[in-house]
DNA sequence: CGTGCCTATGACACCGGTGTCTGGTCAAAC
DNA sequence: GTTTGACCAGACACCGGTGTCATAGGCACG
């Protein structure tokens, strides 16, 4: 017992050398067998295997970094508020991760800052990041990506469309998704249908604009200037686009929000309004964020399967460095589904 | 131009060494500059930080970390659910890791897993992190805050209450901020209060039960059995707790829920049931997670500094090692403020 | 002008791993 | 019985920094 818990106490201090003296043979024996290099001896193998377990010897991931010239950090960069996307993210990143000895180092960055550039030209140089994973909006920076190329750092973009190369990108279908959503709003009978936008120069709100503009020309139904409102993908500005819609007549019977929380916003300022959801007004999102169940009525939205993209987008990365080719073949557009909830519901007869 | 491409192509390669050359001294005066090692000739340092400069030279962080014995990592390790909450301490620690050579490593564990004891233990030895920082619930954990003291693991744990010395913990006075509240509810003209509790052995979830209770107890109110119902932190838990509240006759005309997603569900349930809040119903939660200003009423809560206390966090950890003892002491203790918003009214005059 | 001391710098070993190359051992082949 | 080759293990240099100690040069001092 005794013995055991100086062991424990002293691992933080084990070498590759202890090791070998302990097993008797030279430390490169030993890092063959960490490294299982297939060219050693059962016996010893066995016997240096034993020694590590017995001590529980693990090797210095800093020596290890300095000798083979590359280290096992990979990078999240992201500017993005929505705390649930991030989180998923994240997650989806760190499953492709588990059981390989990459870890993940996070930098949310202040996209309103101007140092932005340099911040991450610190970030990646400082640690030598194996390579970097980038969220959008910030992924739609070419700028950004140039300079990751400089500077010799791997990466791999999330986005609403393919901007790059496959390899360097993981995107989901935004467009078709909006557009499905859309159709399904036309099926039941909607004719007026509002659209809150997002943020001017976001590729995701620009995809998610031409999808909701297919549907609706696709069913030749036209769409006015009106029924379009600019957001910033934020409660409040879904809040306050709203009331522009709310005060055209007629009033649209359906609104498509680019995203939950504007949908929310929407939904808050209909009940401000004493409007009915969904008898007088349907409402549709995008994101599938929590909220989505928490308001009354729960409101219908795109569901995008974050976590698998996260998963996608790291396997990216790291493939060509685990040598697993098959791994390396991860797809790179994702589809979305449209979650139907009760926020849509056939239009008033009028 | 091209000689400027070059050099940033090759900064990558660029090594003590190469530095050393160039000003034409020897690479351990090149190590004094970086470390602001005071005994250097101004001249000379003056000299070797143009060449860095102009080079645009980065020390490799795995040979410092490797020639120091010691790295500049530190970890998060969380099992909390709240994705608002985790992020917002992501930033409060990054804020205080800013500056500094720190970068931060995530790892989010699963609560269920009966290895996670072990995950952790390869994640703290396996990168030999400098110090780590754990989030509620895992903080309660005693185990494995012996398992990081064996593995030479500095640690800080976050909570609702001191667990430890100051110096490894920093906390928010959940206690007194739920009395705080249920005070308000009482001054309101409240006497029949409900509570959902968060789940058994969570140390949150008794101190916040406790407030709760002292509240009543300092006003003269009893508090049935019936009152209290059991949650799980989780928004479904929170509604169908609520049922067994509202079953009750007289009904509560008032509930604080241990946490806003519950508190989300005690709203939610509401409205099934036809129950108008606040005019029927007052309901306040904890957390001020974003939910609260989306749902209609918006909801009263309790608002605990987490930014502020991520960033104390870290600053305890790196303290000692930053070296500038005005910053070790940061406040172990924090305090949260209950934010008035839509949900608590006066009970309707029966 | 020699001595001692202090300051600025450099030589060298070392942190804990990995790549390369050499050499020894043993079984199969002649 | 010797040669050949396969195979395995070890010696050694090296990755890019930092710590230790030695030393050259400058200065004040006797």
């Amino acid at each position: 017992m005794a013995n055991q818990k100086q062991d424990e106490g002293a691992t933080a201090k084990l070498t590759i050398n202890d090791i070998a003296r302990l097993a008797g043979v030279s430390k490169k024996t030993v890092s063959r067998v960490i490294n299982r290099s297939p060219l050693l001896n059962r016996e010893t193998r066995d016997k240096v295997e034993a020694i590590i377990r017995e001590t529980g010897y693990v090797p210095n991931p800093q020596a290890r970094a300095l000798a083979l010239g590359r280290n096992f950090l990979i990078g999240l960069i992201y500017d993005n508020p929505n705390a649930q996307m991030v989180l998923s993210m994240q997650r989806g990143i760190l499953e492709a991760l588990h059981g390989t000895e990459f870890e993940l180092v996070i930098r949310p960055v202040d996209r309103g800052s101007n140092h932005v550039m340099d911040d991450i030209r610190g970030f990646v140089t400082r640690q030598r990041l194996f390579g970097v994973v980038v969220l959008p909006p910030m992924s739609e920076n070419d700028a950004l990506m140039r300079m990751l190329d400089e500077q010799g750092c791997r990466y791999v973009r999330m986005g609403s469309a393919m901007l790059d190369d496959p390899e360097h990108m993981v995107a989901s279908n935004d467009r078709e998704a909006v557009a499905d959503a859309v159709r399904h709003l036309i099926t039941q009978g909607h004719r007026r249908i509002g659209l809150i936008a997002g943020p001017h120069g976001f590729r995701s709100a620009r995809e998610r604009r031409e999808g909701f503009e297919m549907a609706l020309a696709e069913a030749g139904i036209s769409l006015p200037r009106s029924l379009v409102a600019d957001g910033q993908y934020t409660f409040e500005s879904g809040l306050s686009a709203s009331e522009s819609l709310f005060d055209l007549s007629p009033r649209p019977t359906a609104i498509f929000a680019s995203n939950d929380e504007m949908a929310a916003g929407v939904l808050y300022a209909a009940r401000l309004r004493g409007i009915a959801v969904p008898d007088e007004l349907s409402i549709i999102g995008f994101d599938d964020t929590p909220v989505t169940t928490r308001v009354w009525p729960p409101l219908s939205t795109v569901r995008w399967p974050i976590v698998a993209m996260g998963r996608a987008a790291a396997l990216k990365l790291i493939g060509t460095a685990i040598g697993e080719n098959a791994e390396v073949n991860e797809p790179s557009m994702f589809s979305s589904t449209l979650i139907r909830r009760g926020s849509v519901a056939p239009p008033a007869q009028t």
